[in-house]
DNA sequence: AATAATTTAGTAATTATTACAAATGTGGTT
DNA sequence: AACCACATTTGTAATAATTACTAAATTATT
């Protein structure tokens, strides 16, 4: 059940409590870049005791530690991404989801020399999803 | 003095005021990528009376018809930019300082053909910016 | 099982932003 | 130039997201 966050929390030496692995374990099933408001309440329902400030501590910590990624596109408010390959971001301005955007750019190698020490890389994209585009044609 | 800000917000029929020149003028002097309360600190000292809801009405009014960008690179704060050509920007850890980056990525075009309706793009890297790393080289 | 150090929970404090209403200023008209 | 309808500015209050802090509980180790 929790063998695989167990067995990433222990490479990155972190000491493993039931809330860490609940948050990875979620972040991990839900790739839908939820804030933490949302983790909070979804954990809640099965432990009711958590406390917030443990979901603000826990997503630092993993967050250091390279687990997961944090996305900075709707301004108001961070959201989590449990870590894989490099991917980008899609923003709907109308319905507010974001969307996973798989794409490499091939000029990424030469912006990475420009003498900064480049550690992460994020590209977001804004405007209205496809599905949204579809809803409005449709009232049409 | 302030005609080139004058024809900017008659182009964009927003209505012209004071505040809004200062404004508007101070971000495309300043390409520091600064906040609300940078801006609004600045500001204050010719004009006391300035209040900080209209620095936030005006920048979301700028935004809004596409005078300036906002930029969520920092996470705790939105941060805005004059517009101009297309660029990126990477956000040092060390200091803060956010720096422009100029690059063009060829693979946009297919990126942008995604099925979603693109109006934004966003490139953010971060890390440590040269400056800071000489600071480190000069200590050893 | 005992221990030392870390983490959790819960509340309070802080920071960024939004909401609101009265006073003022804008652009157009006479 | 004065008038007017409407939009904007101020200033304060409210909300939202995050951080600070401390006692109680838990973790990993002895």
């Amino acid at each position: 059940m929790f063998e695989k966050y167990v067995r990433l929390l222990k490479e990155s030496q972190i000491k493993i409590t039931p809330q860490r692995l609940e948050i990875l374990k979620y972040l991990d099933e839900h790739r839908t870049h939820p804030t933490v408001e949302k983790i909070y309440s979804e954990l809640k329902e099965n432990n009711p005791a958590l406390s917030k400030t443990t979901v603000y501590n826990s997503v630092d910590i993993l967050l250091n530690h390279g687990l997961i990624q944090s996305i900075t596109i709707s301004g108001s408010e961070l959201r989590y991404d449990f870590k894989r390959g490099m991917h980008h971001h899609f923003l709907c301005k109308k319905c507010g989801e974001i969307i996973d955007i798989n794409v490499e750019c091939p000029k990424l190698g030469s912006m990475l020399e420009c003498g900064h020490e480049v550690v992460e890389v994020h590209g977001y994209f804004k405007g209205i999803c496809k599905k949204c585009i579809n809803k409005k044609k449709e009232k049409n």
